[in-house]
This record gives structure tokens, C-alpha cells and sequence, in this order.
DNA sequence: TCGTTCGATAGACATTCTCTATCGACAGAT
DNA sequence: ATCTGTCGATAGAGAATGTCTATCGAACGA
């Protein structure tokens, strides 16, 4: 039963009966009976088929949801019982925005020291994407903004507060100043996260406050390649101030504050909402609440 | 899987392999292979054997708390489904403390107004009963003492308050009165439900607050049994207000107030913490937050 | 119109499940 | 100490289920 519960959740995510049997470890037909069976079961059709595959019926939407439930708990489950017997080991897996990377770390190194046995996967996401992982068990954690848009059936522990920097060359038109305003700001060409990051977007909102339509002259979806052109000195860009703390400033490389409003937004831990937690993941929230107030004061 | 941890909640239940198997409507050999696969599975033993059952391992406790929630999720996906395609039908099961049995009517006539597919199965049992039904799987909901004693891991709403009365015949010593003392009915030979009753242990509170140890002269597990040996005349009886109220006052048959103190419990329905909630139980929780406030008023 | 992709179907083989029958250990009674 | 009944484990046969390979037919795009 439960393995056909994997077989729908494999194909919520792929879209594809091949795909999703592939990511199941078994042949396309078996997954194809194993989703006949459970809809025999239910007694109602649970997937649209024409010859391609068309999406879920409204019954199909509410067993995916029972699903991810019960094949998460039914995972925890095995976590814990592990746990108990070899203690902590197994993988954690854990995304986070691009803007936030650099500060896990601060998580990951105390975890490990706790429990060295586990090993660590961390991806590079988007928050939507973020929350798209956990709802489907792909992650076990995220760090993520908390409060900006709706996160879903989620825990979430507050880490510390992004507050803005102008990066920029000592020597640029705003380099010499000890903080700059939005309005600012946006005569300046910048380079900038591409929209689909929740960074951008919130950038995007500040900037338009002040009256100004938003316009990168560089757009990526990588910290680190804008970091490097604004290193060249010729760029600049608005980043976190931890991050930008975390990359490296120099006497020509200045991360300026930028004022009125002064932008705050909360970055934090998110696992999935059950109880108990799987103890990989209890371990990582345990650790959270511990450096969160370290985090926050620096 | 799922088939497997019903298993060793029957076990559970049961105590006893042979019982367990025929509670799941198999046989012992085959359920013995069941709770042993889990075992393999999860590579620890779950249940302590000697050449009888001798409770579970602290693993298998585990696994067992897991077990329940699991099953309860599938059980619920299946009544979703189920209701989705041919609307809300099946069977509601209730478990009520006896006090409260008399108005379980006022919650199930306008359910069934609403859902008149739905067949209903009430049983009569202490309030520790009850909460070991919920978490067993074995009921749906339950009506019991909120407040007093810890719930579990259960979602309740308020229905209404219990207030005492002495149930005496008009011609009786403190038939006259308009109010009377817990210390003055301390003084009265008393019919009283069982002291596994948490009805009885808070009369039994009340009267020793008084100073007085509680001696009933009769003691039943039934509401009736009481009521019908006050009816004599020569009996008396302590009950809810509202349950005196139902089986019928008359002339000679009174129900006077205890005051001082006024002691109040509150009674309400009890259903397990699962979100959704299946919908027969979903339905219940609706009909309890209608009749509520209808209820206390009255 | 042809070729490709996708999911369903058929049929063979493997695995798992479940049953009946029976065993061995233990507890309590004699 | 021995007998007896109860309990759970085990063995082995047969049934049911699961999974695979091979192939089909519909739909879509070139």
C-alpha cells in the first residue's frame, strides 16, 4: 500500500509515468498497475489520462495530499527507529537561497560536531522551490525567508534578519558615503539575482517604492557571479549584509547600508510540520534555536 | 506495510497473538510472520516474547505511537475518498460517559437530519475508556470530561456544563429545600456511579472537601440503575443537572442545587488531532459547535 | 503520412502471502 | 514430578500479488 502511495507522489513530481517509475526503481508498467490498483481501491479515478499523462482528478489531488502525509510519517518512522539503534546517521538534506548559503555553514559545522555520522546535501533553491521539496519529501529542512509569502504545512525557526548593503567601489559615485537611501540606490546600475528569487523580488518592491522601475544591467541566478563583477569595481549590487561580510570586503570594496526604509527580513529553518520531527531533522532545529541569537547579535 | 502495523496495534489491543489474528481476520502463524517481517525491516525486535506475549520493546513502542497515526491517516484518506464520491456515509462511532449519555440524542438527531446515511455506534464508558478507544482506532469520537484530567493527543470542543443536583423525593429530610450544601448531602445516604467513574471521583472530591469520607449506600456502573432506585422514593442520588432533567422530574421527585461550592465541569466532544479530520467525525465536530451554545443556554 | 512518444495490455516468471498442521516451551494443576 | 492445556513458532503447500519483457495503439509533430 504504501509503496503505491511512493508510485503517485513519484509521478505528482514527474509528470511522466516512465520518469516516475524510473524514480521508484521499477518498470513503467508496474508503476501504471500499482496506480490502477490503488484507484480500485478508492473506487474513483485518481489520475486524468488521455494518451499522455493530464494531470490528477480532485480525488487524485486529496490521496497525493494523504500521501506525501503518510509516506512521510511512514519514513520518520524507519528514521527513528535507526536512530535508536545506531544513533544519528543517515543523510540530511537541506536547501536554501542563494542568499543564505553562506551562512549555513554555521549550522552545518556544530550539527557535525554533535553527529558526525551524518552526511549533508545541500542544494541551491529558490523559496517556492523550497517549499516544493519539502511538501514532496525531497528535503528535510529549508532555510528560506519566513513570513513573506505563505510557506504551507511547515515548522519554521527564525535565524537571523537580512538587512541590506549597497556593494559597490570605494571609488564609484556613492562609494565614499556611510549610508545610502533606496531612492539612491536606484540610479545606480546594478547587478541582480534573476525575479524568480524571493531576493529579487523583495529588491524589486524597495526599489519601486521610491518611484523607480527596477533595470539590471546584469542579471544571474548566482551569488557568486555578481560577486566577482562587482569585485572588478566597475559593478555594483545590493546584497545581504552577511553575505556580503561572509564574501570578503576590501578597503576599495565597501558594503554600504542602505537606509529609509532600512528593509528587515527574516530568514529562518523550515521542516515539515510532524510530530515528532525525524531525528535528523530535530537535531538540525535544536542546532538553529542554538545559534540563532549568535547569528542575530553579529 | 500498513496491513502489518494494524497487526501490531491488534497486538496492542489484544495482548495475545491468537486474539490479535482474528481481530484482523487472520490467522496466528500469519500474523506471527507479519510483526516479524516489521521487525526485519526495521532491524530490531518490536515485541518481548517468552512462550507468551510479554509487552513490547521500547522500539516497539515506538513503532507502535507511529502505527497509529499511520493507520488513522489511511483510514481517514480511504473515508475522504469515499465520501467525496457518494457523499458522507458509513458509521460514526461514539463512546460517552455515562452522565452524558442522555444527550448524545441532542448531537446525533440534527447529524442525521443533515447526513442521513450515516449509521451510528454509541457505546457507555468511563472517560479513561474513552481516551484508550481514541487512540486505539476503535472509535471516532468520543464526549468526556474536558480539562480535568490530561486528554492526549486529541482535538475537543466545548458542548456544555456539568452542574450538580441532589436527586431526592420531596418527602425526604432535605426534600423541602431550594438549595442545598456538599456538606449537607455529605450527610445523605447516596446511589453513586462506580469509583471507576470520573463522575464518582469528582463527587467523591466535593464530599471529602467537606470533611466527610463519601459512603454510598448503592453502587452501579448505570445511570438507569440509579435513577430508577431514586424513583422509589427511598433512594437519593447525586447527578447532573441536565441528565435529572431528561430522565424526567415530577412532583415528589426532585432535583435541588448543590451550591457551595457551585461545582461546574465542563463536558465536551473529543476527537482524534488529525488534520483533516475524517469526515464523519469532521461532521460531528460541526454539529457539536452548532448545538453548543443551545446547550449551555438551556 | 510517417516516425516518435507515451501509457496500456498480455503473458511469463518470481516473490510474497496465507493457510493447515504440528511442534516445543511453559504454567498451573494434580 | 508429571500431566495438561495454552501460547507462539515453524514447516510446507498452494494461492495471490507483484514485476518483468515484449508489444500494442493512440496521439502528436514534422
Amino acid at each position: 500500500m504504501i509503496d503505491k502511495l511512493e508510485y503517485i507522489l513519484a509521478l505528482a513530481r514527474e509528470k511522466h509515468f516512465g520518469r516516475a517509475a524510473e524514480a521508484c526503481g521499477v518498470t513503467q508498467p508496474t508503476l501504471s498497475a500499482g496506480v490502477r490498483q490503488l484507484e480500485q481501491q478508492m473506487g474513483v479515478l485518481l489520475v486524468n489520462r488521455g494518451s499522455r499523462f493530464q494531470g490528477f482528478t480532485p480525488e487524485g489531488e486529496r490521496v497525493l495530499d494523504w500521501a506525501r502525509r503518510i509516506v512521510g510519517d511512514a519514513r520518520a518512522m524507519r528514521d527513528e527507529i535507526n536512530t535508536l539503534r545506531s544513533g544519528l546517521s543517515g543523510v540530511l538534506r537541506i536547501a536554501a537561497i542563494p542568499t543564505a548559503l553562506a551562512m549555513v555553514a554555521a549550522l552545518t559545522t556544530p550539527y557535525r560536531e554533535r553527529h558526525p555520522n551524518v552526511q549533508f546535501t545541500i542544494y541551491s533553491r529558490t523559496s517556492l522551490e523550497i517549499l516544493e521539496l519539502l511538501e514532496n519529501l525531497e528535503i528535510d529542512a529549508g532555510i528560506t525567508y519566513l513570513g513573506n509569502e505563505p510557506l504551507g504545512r511547515v515548522n519554521s525557526i527564525p535565524l537571523y534578519s537580512e538587512r541590506y548593503r549597497l556593494l559597490t567601489s570605494a571609488d564609484a559615485p556613492l562609494g565614499g558615503r556611510e549610508t545610502v537611501t533606496w531612492a539612491e540606490v536606484a540610479q545606480v546600475p546594478l547587478c541582480l539575482l534573476t525575479p524568480d528569487m524571493q531576493n529579487r523580488r523583495i529588491i524589486n518592491r524597495l526599489l519601486k517604492a521610491t518611484g523607480v522601475e527596477p533595470r539590471p544591467t546584469l542579471e544571474s541566478d548566482s551569488m557568486i557571479l555578481l560577486f566577482s563583477h562587482v569585485r572588478t569595481g566597475r559593478w555594483a549590487s545590493v546584497m545581504p549584509a552577511k553575505l556580503a561580510e561572509t564574501l570578503g570586503l576590501t578597503d576599495t570594496l565597501r558594503a554600504i547600508p542602505i537606509t529609509h526604509p532600512e528593509a528587515v527580513q527574516e530568514i529562518g529553518l523550515v521542516v515539515p510540520a510532524r510530530e515528532p520531527m525525524t531525528p535528523v531533522a530535530g537535531a538540525l532545529v535544536d542546532e538553529a534555536r542554538r545559534i540563532a541569537k549568535s547569528l542575530d547579535a553579529s
